[in-house]
DNA sequence: ACTTTAAGTGAACACGTGTACGCTCAATTT
DNA sequence: AAATTGAGCGTACACGTGTTCACTTAAAGT
């Protein structure tokens, strides 16, 4: 009853779920992760990896599921440090940043299965960008008093070019992540003036807008 | 001289190139394809392959590049859209939809080596966004009148919103490509209004900002 | 104490993979 | 006409893959 058989089966999962952690780089990604290599770094026989998961897919899933936990703790922290009175726009670009510094593979993951070529995955991944996005949605209603569709596009057009930069920074050196922070955030500012006339001045910036055809 | 030997050798190798295209699918990425399967599709023995490609990353190479050729063609046709007197934004969405919608293959395969495990891949690919990045960012300075530094933070945002949206089209139907459509010219003309505010009313603008944080 | 359950094992299978090697034989060059 | 070149072929090899099956052996349930 003390559990130590359960115990001992959620230890050797952690185990697989760590060495197919390990096992992903910038040269090895998910779909040539091998079922023989993770049991091997797991230290346990090819065939006792069906005890745990039924497929490698399924392991592949839970690896998603992971990072976008992670990426959502992150997302708290974030926000405390907004509470703390910085600027909004700086702080969620650096935290974000940060995440890609400090969980390379994890981010990596989500980035090639969120075009992978499992339908599953692709799904998996959308359903965490999709949180990620809805979050900052509620955030600019609730906060910043934008109206649900002006909200919802600028949320969808700041979590899109956020990921992009994400991209980038994987394979940048830390000038250029630097530089691209910086740079993601004068877009984001952009954006959020654009945001702004469009809701305080609708109809004059029209105008505005036809200048530039 | 009549070079009937080398108009052959061309011939198979642009098989093996239609080969490899044809096999890239959702299911199947380029990380899977197989060099004999391949060459069976494209009628050689797999012992042949070697006389036109030293690798299967040289080939993949070659459809990257040809990917790249593709988009870059398109951008041309949407200038003459934009020539005819159209919008700027919505021309230019709308053929990036439309070659999505039409060379499916090649958009996910430029998608997903962008984020791929070869790092001479992704520079590839990284290339021919650039490419495309460089040529919105003229644009916008030739014609709108942008300074060179805005003309930059812009270009680069719509690229990378634009191209993150057609990743989410190649999994969508229809009605959801227009809503997808829709809604990126809507956040491309907050970016324009954002960047028009900034040039006209630099110093009021950072009020503005301040108010949002 | 006896039975059941289930995590972990090891051998074996069938298969697809990339590629090295030596060959053919038609186009090209000399 | 003779020599050379080179695209394409068939065989063979060594290897890693996912998965099956019948097993051991402790923990858990009775």
């Amino acid at each position: 009853m003390a559990g130590i058989r359960a115990a001992q089966k959620e230890k050797t999962r952690r185990a697989l779920i760590q060495a197919a952690m390990n096992q992903l780089s910038a040269e090895h990604g998910y779909a040539s992760l091998s079922l023989r290599e993770v049991a091997r770094e797991a230290g346990i026989a090819p065939t006792s990896f069906y005890r745990h998961f039924q497929n490698m897919e399924e392991l592949g899933l839970t690896l998603v599921d992971e990072g976008g936990l992670t990426l959502r703790q992150l997302l708290r922290q974030s926000r405390q440090q907004i509470a703390k009175g910085g600027s909004i726009i700086r702080a969620s670009v650096t935290t974000f940043m940060e995440f890609v510094n400090n969980n390379t593979a994890i981010f990596r993951l989500l980035l090639q299965e969120k075009s992978g070529n499992s339908r599953e995955f692709r799904m998996a991944v959308a359903r965490e960008v999709e949180h990620f996005t809805s979050e900052l949605e509620d955030y600019l209603v609730d906060e910043q008093k934008f109206t649900r569709e002006l909200a919802e596009l600028q949320a969808d057009a700041i979590v899109r070019i956020v990921f992009s930069v994400g991209a980038d920074a994987l394979d940048a050196d830390n000038k250029e992540r630097q530089r691209l922070t910086e740079q993601t955030i004068h877009q984001l500012r952009i954006i959020a003036r654009g945001a702004e006339a469009t809701r305080t001045a609708a109809i004059p910036t029209e105008q505005a807008v036809r200048r530039q055809q």
